[in-house]
DNA sequence: GTTAAGACTTGGTCAAACTCCG
DNA sequence: CGGAGTTTGACCAAGTCTTAAC
């Protein structure tokens, strides 16, 4: 049993052969297994969770394990479930079917993306430590088709399918790179390891991610599916917003949680060590540990709603029905795990653990190796002379650098607005210096240098494939040795690790500072963080030096400089988003927005009852807990003058929501990044009243909630909840509408059917978060070609059924609009022609409707902070579709920790 | 209890890369 | 092959939240 650690060995080349897409289906079997794995896995990990991974194996997180030991059952399953699929679905299938056979051809050449990297990396990873593999083959089904990613929401499509295929397989690439190394716990020294990886070439897969593709996971924990449990909340849904809310109700639900009862089903006590749930169990545990012991057992203090979810909590998910099945199997699994467990605590456990503060201390990492950060190439002056007063200036290198940055925005906004200029002059003054021939901004005249910048674009445009290939590839070749960290033995991705080169300070909104020089930033100004044994990066630009060496592994940053614009403020570089120590701390997120579920209700109770409270505190509270509940509002922390003028909750202001009788509330507000969030929504009565009050007596400008600010609220939720703060209540809306919508509106069809549902869903979740993009400028010209496109089509139309009825009577077709004779078509084709025709039209005019609904609606932004990607995974896996349709390579990577989730997962 | 410092997550934009289509 | 359209990823600003300091 050595079933955690981890290793997978080979996979790799198992999976290459198959190139295949990936599918996840399910079979009894296979869950079987999963289970079975899931609770390893998640004994293992849980427990550490935040450590398991990596320490571990020493190589990879957790889900690497756990991958290994799944694939060898797994395997079977996965097979089949090519197979099967086309069985299954009738539609399904055929999309995957064909799909399949075409695809592997290119599969080949480039390999599977994700999956096949991970696998790789996995493989190598795990050899160091290797405890068992097996290897089996995964194999993936089908690929899928991708679809045209098409993004049309709501209608059925099915057009879409057959789009395409394509496209994404080139992602990968990558492939070896991994190096990995064993590393593990203690020893430090990875170097050789390093350099290695650089070699592949990209990958970007990170070790964690290797795995994953199997099916299983995490059984019993997942399991929960309630559907009792997910509550909705009825306000999302209720809102209308006028900003363009879909109004849907659910209502229903939210009385009461099953919490209660789940949970306590559960029965935690064992739970300890066995199967924690994960994050939030180590949370919990943490917590416990440190301050509380007494937490736990009093529950005094704790409020009501909390004390209910105590004990069971996390855990409640594990335990519904499925597990019984796998229960027996289970049981000796446990062992295993623990035995396996306990050895790899000994290694790790305390190590990594992730920052919850409890947790002894925040130990990030045990060895820390990278080679520092990559400044930019010095400024090269061009020599091209702007004017000034209509004549030519000369101005010394470093001048001209700052005047260029001006000339070459002059195409912006920015470059209209008053204060950007005000502030770009007065810092340009400061280099021109006081007597300069140049005074006065509207004597410039940077368009010389604007055109020779344009200029330069063209030409980089006109390089041949080659020339720029040839370039990149010399960019590469610098750049290569700081894209990458050893962490605990790992290789993985640097996220940031050129510094930002100067420029003109681009604020958002109405930025008090836009406009400002942001200095060129030297090595003087940057503070490395490295291990102790780790060789210090050597200074890139000759003569210069580090600001500071640090050696703390408490933080995860690998190094920072002052902010030149806000000396106060600081910019990191840290590991990429694949990277498992962003990973883990992206699971233990999700995990305790889960937990949420569990408390939600006893919040909203009590919310509910203080919005009448005498104590004007507790009522403020309560309805700023209710809006963040309600209408995903950020926090709202405080704002130096200094910043562009914008609110969240805590912060609004009474101009910023008017009361619209009887009980609605309207709110326009400067939200994060001065995006407006404007929204008219029904609220209850006592809330509408109580905003009233809270209004009454105050100027425009002055503070809704006066009582309130973030920490107060946030330490007020601490109460109800552990680690609850405001910013949980948005993950935890955002992924269970989605876990909702998904189980309600999936309906069999085939996969470009159920994508056109995610995407649905994920645009309701981006609504509810206001995420919102600026209207391309081409959006109007791209509508208007559309809509000629369609206007076109339906004149094709007519034509044809012109000559459709003529065809009838035995007379030839109109002759067309040249004047030629048109080829004389037997009724049956023409009646084919026109169902085309119709079929085509509608199409367009679905992608159409589609495009103008979703012109200021970003989905990206909450698929990547919000959504809890094991439930697109189980979900994908449910209904056999290719999880790339979903997430793209970067998106695979990130979640890398989640893709051995058991279908059955629910939020 | 407030403020400040510090660390990390979230978020929109833009240009490059890629896909599609004629 | 070329250009329009779309997607991706780099970039870096702007939030949130915790902890240390007064």
């Amino acid at each position: 049993m050595a079933v955690q650690a981890c290793v997978k060995p080979k996979m790799f080349d198992d999976i290459d052969d198959d190139d295949e897409p990936i599918v996840f289906k399910r079979s009894n079997t296979t869950s079987r297994q999963n289970l079975l794995n899931s609770e390893i896995k998640k004994s293992s990990s849980q427990r550490h969770d935040g450590q398991s991974g990596r320490q571990v194996s020493g190589v990879h997180s957790s889900n690497g394990q756990n991958s290994s030991a799944q694939k060898g059952k797994t395997v079977p399953s996965a097979k089949s479930s090519a197979v099967k699929s086309s069985a299954a679905g009738p539609e399904a299938s055929t999309s995957s079917a064909k799909a399949a056979p075409v695809k592997s051809p290119l599969a080949n050449s480039k390999g599977l993306p994700s999956l096949a990297d991970r696998s790789d990396h996995s493989s190598k990873q795990n050899t160091s430590i290797v405890v068992k593999q097996e290897k089996h083959p995964i194999k993936q089904p089908a690929k899928p088709i991708s679809d045209s990613e098409d993004s049309e929401d709501d209608k059925p499509l099915s057009a879409r399918l057959s789009a395409g295929l394509s496209k994404k397989n080139s992602n990968n690439a990558n492939k070896g790179l991994s190096t990995p190394t064993p590393s593990s716990s203690q020893a430090p020294k990875p170097k050789i390891i390093v350099k290695k990886s650089s070699e592949d070439s990209d990958d970007e897969v990170p070790l964690s991610s290797k795995f994953q593709m199997k099916s299983n996971a995490g059984a019993s924990a997942s399991k929960s599916y309630d559907s009792d449990g997910k509550k909705p909340l009825a306000s999302k849904l209720q809102q209308n917003g006028s900003i363009m809310r879909v109004n849907q109700q659910k209502s229903p639900t939210v009385l009461n949680k099953r919490p209660l009862d789940k949970i306590n089903s559960s029965g935690q006590s064992s739970v300890k060590k066995p199967k924690l749930s994960n994050a939030s169990q180590s949370i919990k545990d943490k917590q416990v540990s440190v301050k509380a012991e007494p937490k736990a057992d009093d529950d005094d203090h704790i409020p009501i709603a909390q004390r209910m979810k105590k004990s069971g909590s996390s855990d409640s998910k594990s335990l519904p029905a499925k597990q019984k099945v796998t229960k027996v199997v289970s049981s000796s699994f446990k062992k295993t795990t623990k035995k396996s467990k306990k050895v790899t605590k000994k290694s790790k456990y305390s190590k990594s653990t992730k920052m919850l503060p409890s947790s002894g201390e925040g130990q990030k990492w045990n060895t820390l190796v990278h080679n520092g950060v990559i400044f930019p190439p010095p400024y090269k002056p061009h020599g091209v002379k702007m004017l000034y007063k209509g004549k030519p200036v000369d101005l010394t290198p470093q001048q001209e650098e700052v005047a260029t940055m001006f000339a070459v925005m002059l195409d912006t906004d920015y470059a209209k607005k008053d204060k950007f200029i005000e502030n770009f002059m007065n810092d340009w003054r400061k280099i021109l210096g006081r007597n300069h021939v140049i005074q006065k901004f509207n004597d410039c005249d940077f368009s010389p240098i604007y055109e020779w910048h344009q200029n330069e674009k063209e030409k980089k445009k006109q390089m041949s494939t080659e020339e720029k290939k040839a370039l990149k590839e010399e960019k590469l070749k610098l750049e290569e040795k700081y894209m990458w960290a050893v962490v605990d033995g790992v290789k993985e991705k640097v996220g940031n690790f050129r510094v930002e080169p100067p420029g003109l300070f681009r604020g958002r909104g109405e930025h008090p500072k836009m406009g400002k020089l942001k200095r060129r930033i030297r090595p003087n100004d940057i503070t490395i963080n490295i291990g102790k044994n780790a060789p210090i990066p050597e200074c890139p630009i000759p003569g210069e030096s580090w600001k500071e060496v640090r050696h703390d592994n408490t933080v995860t940053w690998l190094a920072f400089w002052n902010d030149p614009i806000n000396p106060k403020e600081f910019k990191y570089v840290f590991l990429a988003a694949s990277s498992s120590l962003k990973g883990q701390s992206d699971k233990e997120k999700y995990e305790k927005a889960r937990m949420l579920k569990d408390y939600i209700q006893g919040i909203r109770a009590a919310y509910t009852k203080d919005f009448v409270s005498k104590d004007i505190t507790k009522r403020q509270i309560a309805v700023a807990t209710y809006l963040i509940d309600k209408l995903a509002l950020r926090a709202g922390n405080e704002k130096d003058d200094d910043e562009a003028d914008t609110v969240g909750c805590c912060t609004l202001k009474v101009e910023n929501v008017k009361c619209r009788p009887p009980n609605k509330l309207e709110f326009d507000f400067l939200g994060k990044d001065s995006i407006r969030y404007n929204n008219v929504v029904e609220v209850e009565i006592p809330v509408y009243k109580a905003i009233g009050q809270f209004q009454t007596g105050k100027g425009e400008s002055d503070d809704l909630f006066d009582k309130l600010d973030t920490s107060k609220l946030n330490a007020h939720l601490k109460e109800l909840m552990p680690g609850l703060t405001a910013k949980v209540f948005r993950t935890y809306n955002a992924s269970i509408t989605l876990d909702e919508m998904l189980s309600r509106d999936t309906k069999d069809g085939n996969v470009g059917e159920k994508v056109v549902v995610y995407q649905h869903a994920n645009k309701e979740v981006a609504i509810i978060c206001n995420h919102q993009r600026t209207i391309s400028k081409s959006h109007a010209a791209q509508m208007s070609r559309l809509t000629e496109k369609i206007d076109e089509l339906k004149g094709i139309l007519d034509g044809l059924k012109t000559d459709l009825s003529r065809a009838r009577k035995g007379k030839p077709p109109l002759k067309d609009a040249d004047g030629k004779q048109k080829r004389n078509l037997t009724p049956e084709a023409l009646e084919r022609k026109i169902a085309q025709t119709d079929a085509k039209i509608e199409k367009m005019e679905r992608d159409k409707n589609t495009k103008e609904d979703l012109k200021t609606v970003a989905l990206g932004t909450s698929k990547i902070n919000y959504l809890d990607p094991r439930i697109s995974v189980a979900w994908c896996k449910r209904h056999e579709v290719p999880i790339e349709k979903i997430f793209n390579k970067s998106l695979l990577a990130k979640f890398a920790w989640a893709m051995d989730v058991d279908p059955s997962f629910r939020f």
